[in-house]
DNA sequence: GCAAATCCGACCTCTTTGCTTGGATTTAAT
DNA sequence: ATTAAATCCAAGCAAAGAGGTCGGATTTGC
């Protein structure tokens, strides 16, 4: 059960985004200083983020990346689903034809329908997280420590 | 996301084991038979979830497996820590000491509380299921489609 | 024109996965 | 006592994936 760098540096960066929407393009080295992530890491990051709708680029000099849209209309499941693929523990539990690939009872294979419910049970959560969420709490725990200055 | 074969095959070796409950040791080649594994590899997973207690063995001619304790005293989580170890989507939500290698604010980090929502939905899901509710839910499955006969 | 940035694709090393193989040992049945 | 069935144990191994790096092409504000 693990989540790769892919996920895991695309919902960091998406974050770093959201703290920063409405103020025009960053930088994607300045992503990465920020969040410590290596940035030709990142980089590769980018481009489905950008094809799959969630931020857009703005090239040349004084470009960056910024949120596609508001905050509140993005997952951290849209970002992992990007970067990951489907969201399941394992094929067979994939929902549409992988069911009879692993196992003859198909989609009424009693050990699947575990898969099924760890699967159901973290698509609940990520879906139910948007960056506005994480956003609040973000700013939320800096003023708990004082620090008024975000950047 | 994903749970590897280790896992995927420990839980399907031990469901098989717990429709056989009571019923003396079962060959690890007719487990594998049953449910469609490769056994020289699942003989590599025998050896930790008899180690952790879940599983007896019998030497020699006419030995194998059996459950070292009722059904409903295994859980799914039990035989998937034992093989895949902690189950956590990353290892900074491990709980105890890498939260601070992952971010430099630690346990407060706003983006690591993802991962731990993740870590715990997943463990209540498979703490939840003992080896007895599938076992239930197998004969029913069987009854249904009118196969009377379990062995 | 220069410098800062995104874009794009190739490459590369290390680790993990998913096995296989070969034997050593135990034990019930003959 | 032999034999055959089974668990035990350790090593090896090919393929895939993870986690990057690198070099260059292109765009664009100054």
């Amino acid at each position: 059960m693990n989540i790769t760098t892919r996920g895991q540096y695309g919902v960091r960066a998406v974050f770093e985004l959201a703290m920063r929407y409405g103020q025009g393009a960053v930088p994607l080295r300045e992503v990465a200083r920020r969040q410590n992530l290596p940035d030709n890491y990142l980089e590769q990051l980018m481009g489905p983020l950008r094809k799959a709708g969630l931020v857009r680029s703005v090239r040349g000099a004084q470009g960056g990346y910024m949120l596609a849209r508001d905050p509140a209309e993005i997952t951290v499941g849209d970002v992992l689903r990007v970067l990951e693929g489907p969201i399941s523990p394992v094929d067979c539990a994939g929902g549409d034809a992988g069911a009879s690939a692993c196992c003859p009872d198909g989609e009424a294979c009693t050990v699947r329908s575990v898969w099924v419910r760890i699967r159901d049970a973290v698509n609940e959560v990520v879906d139910s997280i948007t960056f506005e969420d994480l956003r609040r709490q973000e700013l939320e725990r800096r003023s708990r420590r004082g620090l008024v200055y975000y950047i």
